[in-house]
DNA sequence: TTTATATGATAGTTTTACTATTATACACAA
DNA sequence: TTGTGTATAATAGTAAAACTATCATATAAA
């Protein structure tokens, strides 16, 4: 078996200079991952990282302006990877339940399977977008920062999503709302489980928690959409809405 | 028209001294909520709150340990009235179905109304919330934090919704889940509309946001929970299933 | 060989996030 | 009235964070 190695293109407005291209470069990417996983968004610094790689803060400071910059990358390059998966997965299948169903998995799982990006370990990283990932875009400076284009991954992923949604249901009224709210409610409900158990009803326990977050976006996609997850062939129309009595 | 005011009890672990006995205490309150909604939680800092309300730094650490307690705080108390509201306001319904439409509105604006906390301006506090709120629970440090008591008037709200969403729906199986999906969605689509308009279908443009957000959510709520926002009698059961064919 | 580029080593500045000390003002109690 | 306690102010200081600047060195390309 081959190992493909995809080199994910992210705006390169967020960086002084490829990252991908260097060894001190990717050293960068793969330790501040780690790092930042280890201590959290607000303890990590360039220092450290310098530290942790045998580098210098300057040399750091050459690829990266600030830490903030640092961070809206790597979650980028989060959001790319996953829109990228559910892109080559989805590719030729047609049935937009099917469709979905694959990006919720997706979504909700970080596992890795059939890419590779050597110097990232997508786990981990997938840990640090559950924990903080939504402080990337959530500050006084969203509007300069969204017109640098910082947020786009995000925003083509929601896009891929809502479009699955309208597949399903073409009058559905709110697909990038609802879209939006399944690429949130997924990764909260990780994170609720394993730290705030009480803003949710799954548990870490037992089987893979994974697979009961898949089954809730389902439970909640299909519902929204009217269209039951274990479909009943003669209650469901052709273009996925519920015939009901009147 | 007499003038109620409303004294919220805040964990006690939150500050050294409670801001809301003094003063300088109050005073603290009344300008952090307008210093960090001006430069956001970032740039904000004990310094320049010192100098807007002419004290010292010294004096501000009296009543909090630093500014992420501060943050905490005034984050609780958001949550706190949110919660008050609601319970006042649906003290004596029974009809879960219109108790979650009276929640839903609470949720999604801020207005005030019935009571008022002089030195605080819920509005422009509102504003932070939705803004920056969620960074008060995404941390590395949640479970110390949780532990502490920090998170309890949201996880309180929390609890108050999805009880009135197994009240319209009992077999509904994520009533918790459910819940925070819809308290963060109600800040998100807000947030999105004014910033990040590729993540929501919602437009600023118009009537009113507030308007819009509520009724998507209602949409989303009685969908979920199968039952028709504009309800109609002949095809809803008493306890609020829809009813349909086969 | 020259030149450009990347990195390292070192040192420095400014700002943030605190801590400590002393002075003052005011409330209340004896 | 004096004394005591408490809150705040004024001032000063430290340690770390967040950078910036300079120069030396290594290596690769022209």
């Amino acid at each position: 078996m081959s190992r493909m190695s995809v080199n994910l293109v992210i705006n390169s407005n967020l960086c002084l200079r490829d990252p991908a291209q260097t060894e001190l470069g990717r050293k960068i990417i793969q330790h501040s991952v780690l790092l930042i996983d280890e201590m959290g968004i607000d303890e990590f610094n360039f220092k450290k990282l310098a530290q942790r790689i045998k580098s210098t803060e300057a040399s750091i400071y050459r690829y990266f302006e600030n830490k903030h910059h640092l961070f809206i990358y790597l979650i980028n390059w989060y959001w790319e990877w996953v829109k990228f998966r559910i892109e080559m997965q989805t590719m030729n299948v047609l049935d937009p339940i099917r469709k979905m169903k694959i990006a919720l998995r997706i979504i909700a799982d970080s596992s890795r399977r059939n890419m590779e990006t050597p110097y990232i370990d997508e786990d981990v990283l997938h840990t640090i977008v559950v924990r903080e990932g939504i402080k990337a875009y959530h500050s006084k400076s969203v509007d300069e920062e969204n017109k640098e284009g910082y947020f786009l991954a995000y925003k083509a992923l929601c896009k891929v999503l809502a479009d699955i949604v309208s597949e399903i249901n073409p009058h559905f009224k709110y697909p990038k709302a609802f879209a939006s709210m399944i690429l949130e409610t997924a990764n909260n409900n990780i994170y609720f489980a394993q730290h705030l158990p009480r803003l949710t009803d799954l548990r870490e326990t037992g089987e893979n928690l994974t697979d009961k977050v898949v089954e809730m976006l389902e439970h909640f996609v299909f519902k929204m959409t009217k269209i039951e997850s274990v479909a009943r062939p003669e209650a469901v129309s052709k273009n996925g809405t519920t015939i009901r009595a009147n």
